[in-house]
DNA sequence: CGACTTTGAGATAGCGCTACCTTATTAATC
DNA sequence: GATTAATAAGGTAGCGCTATCTCAAAGTCG
């Protein structure tokens, strides 16, 4: 038995902590990582062994001898969205802590770069993956499935056997925005979307069902697959003013979208709410601010991280969370723009 | 010599390219990696034989092997601001294709836990890393020292010997928006800066030596450690004319902050520009919609990614680049609020 | 109380690659 | 034409860990 420090990295091995607590390399390498079958008092010694040597293990030699790395893989259709940002920040602060690393692929709401980030990063063996939503492509779930690696979802929600997911119901939040205009009298109701992901589908859905619920004729909409941006909430805001004049009422399926017409607003002289009410969604930073005051709906996306983190370690120590569809709802926050 | 498939994943070895091609396992290796020493009528049939196994290099079997993962690690302050994740996205634009994996690393705006990402990320071996700015600790230099790993430092710049850096001189630019706010006859400066760092303290000396040059007295400062946000913009807004309430230009060490400002001014009815000209920094995407239209410094950000990834990969392939502080410079968008 | 299980520790053998050394072949030099 | 130098391929031996098997010691039961 060989114990020196590592050839490329000069940091002591496995073998040194090892040789230094008097025990040999596999009862040092179980009470390094917790496997119950070590005596406590040498699990002690070796821990401190460990201390006093600084020991790091080795990730690289960790996976190939195992077969499995001790990254998290986390999949997300954007960076560029602060609401993902907050998710993976969350995701992090449960993940890094307990020895983890979380490895961030965007994938640009596309479902092609989303299946190459995935035959991708499944090369490096990751223990759990982290998947934002369901629409994905045939391919994409295949390889997921076949890899056998223990997934949950984030964002939306579904009740089915062997799918863990944490979110809320798009279509509810949708649903509230509408009965929410519609108690403040609002009857020629818009919406107003783009980057057109499942989710947004869903908002809108559930916003036309309740309008429909309510005996009224379906909101006008405006939809394009184009990014989201402050900029196309101004254009798509003078489109719809242009096309349907007489709107009173606009559901944007984001902050970003909501922004930019208020701007519009203000510059048009357009008065928020008194003419058009106005909700967002996300209740980005920022929306409280706005003139008007941003009504919108805050999403739990913080929160959505931290549980779907926790469900996936969960997952990997082999139990079976007993609630496997976990709503996290969601809030609107009613404010001038409405 | 065992061709067999991967244990763990199923997936084809390089032992069975090589067995496929008629090759020793070496040969199939520098033949993949494109080493210079392969006969060209061998590479061929070597990357056929890849092609047709669809074989993927197990990364952690490389990063044993060769003490060198193909992960190149990025550092910055947060993820948060919009401007570092446009220059991930570039940065990784240029790396992935490449067959790099990127590491993303948020410190949030502490030096410990950039150096404990430091710490941490130094055990996966990576081959190269980014950094923002110049300014960490002293162990954290030390450990960076100490990995012999190539170093690519960005936003900043500083001419030394053996540093490769890419960015923008902000003092520059802090010069910039002094010398604008001026030419418009302002003359009783502020400076509103938040989230301290390094580069936001460049701006503001940049911003008061002009004035000094000017002959004027020294700008009136607020400034305080918190993170910026929109909500904060507001509130140092209002601290600011409350505190000196014929202040005539203000200089927002961020635009988050100046949009903050720009609401409270839209809401207590002070004029921008005609009482007060503001000016921003990033020109994030709604500077230009918001009302008015801000006046903001608009960075390159993203090329500074694409440059300092570039850069790295030249240090890699042992080049060293003639221009080791590339100065993307910096453009003043002039707009409504000034 | 002897056969059986349980438990904790160690020895061994790789994981799938690449560094390094060695050998075979060809080119270059005097 | 013998010696050296350059070049290209292969053999071998790990990289630093963990899975798996083995074995001794201690507990369990009818």
């Amino acid at each position: 038995m060989k114990d020196r420090p590592s050839r490329a990295t000069g940091r002591p091995t496995l073998a040194q902590v090892a040789a230094r607590a008097g025990v040999s390399q596999i009862t040092a390498s179980r009470a390094l990582r917790s496997i119950a079958t070590v005596d406590p008092q040498l699990a002690t010694r070796v821990h401190d062994a460990a201390k006093a040597l600084a020991y790091v293990p080795n990730p690289a030699a960790r996976t190939l001898a195992s077969a499995r790395s001790h990254s998290i893989l986390v999949l997300v259709p954007a960076l560029s969205n602060h609401l993902f940002i907050e998710t993976l920040e969350a995701i992090q602060d449960v993940l890094r802590p307990r020895g983890f690393e979380v490895l961030i692929g965007n994938y640009h709401y596309r479902q092609d770069e989303e299946e190459e980030l995935i035959r991708n990063y499944l090369s490096h063996q990751p223990c759990g993956i982290l998947l934002t939503g369901f629409n994905r492509s045939e391919t994409a779930a295949r390889l997921l499935a076949n890899a056998g690696v223990p997934c949950v979802y984030m964002m939306e929600l579904r009740q089915e056997e062997g799918i863990v997911c944490v979110g809320f119901s798009q279509e509810a939040a949708g649903a509230k925005v509408a009965e929410h205009l519609l108690s403040r009298g609002r009857r020629k109701l818009a919406f107003v979307g783009a980057q057109l992901d499942a989710r947004v589908l869903q908002r809108r859905d559930g916003y036309q069902q309740a309008i429909a619920r309510a005996g009224l004729p379906p909101a006008f909409e405006i939809m394009t697959p184009e990014p989201s941006s402050v900029e196309l909430g101004g254009d798509l805001f003078n489109r719809l003013l242009k096309e349907h004049p007489n709107t009173d009422g606009i559901f944007f399926c984001n902050d970003d979208l909501a922004f930019g017409a208020s701007f519009e607003a203000l510059r048009k002289g357009v008065a928020i709410p008194e003419q058009i009410s106005v909700v967002g969604f996300n209740d980005l930073p920022g929306a409280g601010q706005m003139v008007p005051r941003l009504t919108s709906v805050r999403t739990p996306r913080a929160t959505i991280g931290q549980h779907a983190a926790s469900s996936l370690l969960s997952l990997l120590c082999g139990e079976t969370p007993e609630v496997t569809a976990l709503d996290l709802g969601f809030k609107l926050m009613v404010r001038e723009s409405s």
